[in-house]
RNA sequence: GGCCCCAUCGUCUAAUGGUUAGGACGAGUGCUUUUCAAGCACUAAACCGGGGUUCGACUCCCCGUGGGGUCACCA
């Protein structure tokens, strides 16, 4: 058949990896493990002053994070392939299709290389938009090297996607009035058209471009706050695709099997964190509990009960919530202290009747074996006495008695970790509490 | 401003000439193991406007309007 598809990722190392950038490069690849084919990355570093490593490592840290394969050319930095621009340069000169000219005024001496605009009209193929079409008169002679071999950025993505045996660029469609002059540059250099595709921006809720004005815009931001990649990957992908239907949990893999470019969207999207928050928790609790407990120990180092992994899943929707969570509501293993008019939820209960009801569930657990002693079981054994009674009497002083908070998971769970043991002496004090 | 792109609930979106315009997030209400979550049920919520084309337009065309992007020796 044809070629085999090689997709694009240039990210310029100028600032940790934006959220935006990442769901380009996400596209590449879906686009890329769609076809069979694979996705190149290098660094657009032609800007030397804001160009930095720490950016660099940050971008690829982003990328292993999130589990988005790539690969890269023997020489990835664009500062680094002045030989491979010297081929191209001097040739355009040759053929008439670029020229020398002075700097400007206040550098009599630089010489910068110049396009020889031959003004026409450029209509390429978008695999999104359909046909679009621009004049690049307006452009003029504009400056494509800084001199005979450092190319400027539009002259550098031309020649090293071809070097690069890029078939497919898939960018933002902020690069869309930049694809005329890159056609022109490429034609110059008798180099084959790309299949070109522009992907609707990322939007802050005011619908500008997403930055980070807008606060959190590094996806450095998005894992310290405790989301998962499966989450940020599966979000970011339904950003201006969707597959048709009504799913909407995906991993990557299916994600990949589905993807098709007319499938893109042509307007820009809102970028939501509560719809990504959600998603975060539905990736969560799909994970195994020993994979989640391995994921909280990048916010925690304390041990956690593994009996408390069930529950945090229900709840927390970030592992940073998980933490939280733990911390407060959660911690009841210590020993519990409460101001004893909590038991009465506020005036709600008549001391008599809290502690009747204490006394009467005392009563019941005693015959409990230890070995019963689980939640679901406790459950079974004071549900007719609660129902009975009055749900509300008999289960918030019990609550309280055993967690000592306002909010907490319900008295069940609580006693079936508890033990026995641990139980009788939290009511026991409660009742002296009264 | 020039050029280019775009337009379905508040948000993400489905629908590719014929649907009571569907789903999800969020919101509201109710239910539930009467705390907090979660869960479940229900409710409110959209085709930017005007002309065409057509037996029939959210869907096709045109014009408005609105929004966005881009106009560097940045990428």
């Amino acid at each position: 058949m044809t070629a085999k598809v090689i997709t694009r990722y240039p990210p310029s190392p100028t600032g940790f990896v934006h959220i935006g950038s990442v769901r380009t490069a996400l596209f590449n690849h879906l686009f890329a493990a769609h076809n069979g084919g694979e996705m190149v990355l290098r660094f657009e570093d032609t800007d030397k002053e804001r160009s930095k490593r720490e950016y660099e490592d940050d971008i690829l840290a982003g990328l292993a994070w999130l589990g988005l394969p790539y690969s890269m050319p023997a020489v990835a930095r664009q500062s680094e392939r002045t030989a491979v621009y010297q081929k191209h340069i001097p040739k355009l000169i040759e053929v008439g299709a670029a020229y020398e000219a002075e700097a400007g005024k206040d550098n009599p001496d630089k010489k910068v290389v110049r396009f020889k605009n031959p003004n026409v009209k450029i209509t390429f193929q978008d695999a999104v938009r359909g046909e679009v079409t621009f004049d690049t008169t307006e452009l003029g002679d504009f400056v494509i090297a800084r001199n005979i071999d450092e190319p400027l950025y539009h002259l550098a993505v031309v020649i090293d996607d071809h070097e690069m045996g890029v078939t497919h660029v898939i960018r933002g469609e902020d690069h869309i009035s930049n694809t005329p002059r890159q056609i022109l540059m490429l034609e110059a250099l008798g180099f084959e058209r790309p299949q070109y595709a522009h992907i609707p921006l990322i939007l802050a809720p005011d619908k500008t471009k997403l930055s980070k004005r807008h606060g959190a815009v590094s996806v450095n931001e998005y894992k310290a706050q405790g989301f998962i990649p499966e989450a940020v990957l599966n979000y970011l992908a339904l950003l201006g695709w969707n597959p048709g239907g009504e799913q909407e949990l995906f991993t990557l893999d299916e994600l990949a099997k589905l993807f098709t470019l007319d499938r893109v969207h042509k307007a820009g999207a809102v970028f939501g964190l509560e719809k990504l928050k959600w998603f975060n928790h539905e990736h969560l609790k799909k994970l195994s509990d020993a994979e989640y407990a391995a994921r909280l120990k990048a916010f925690s180092d304390k041990g956690i009960d593994p009996r408390l992994i069930p529950l945090l899943k229900e709840r927390a929707q970030t592992l940073v919530e998980a933490v939280l969570m733990l911390e407060t509501e959660f911690d009841f293993f210590g020993d519990p202290s409460y101001e004893p008019a909590l038991l009465l939820q506020k005036g709600k209960i008549l001391p008599e009747v809290a502690s009747n009801h204490l006394k009467a569930l005392t009563d019941l657990l005693e015959h409990v074996p230890h070995e019963g002693f689980l939640a679901a079981q406790l459950k079974d054994i004071i549900w007719p006495y609660a129902t009975a009674q009055g749900r509300g009497e008999v289960l918030w002083p019990l609550r309280v008695a055993l967690s000592g908070k306002e909010k907490s998971p319900d008295p069940f769970a609580i006693m079936g970790l508890l033990g026995k043991e641990e139980t009788r002496k939290r009511i026991a004090q409660a009742l002296q509490n009264l």
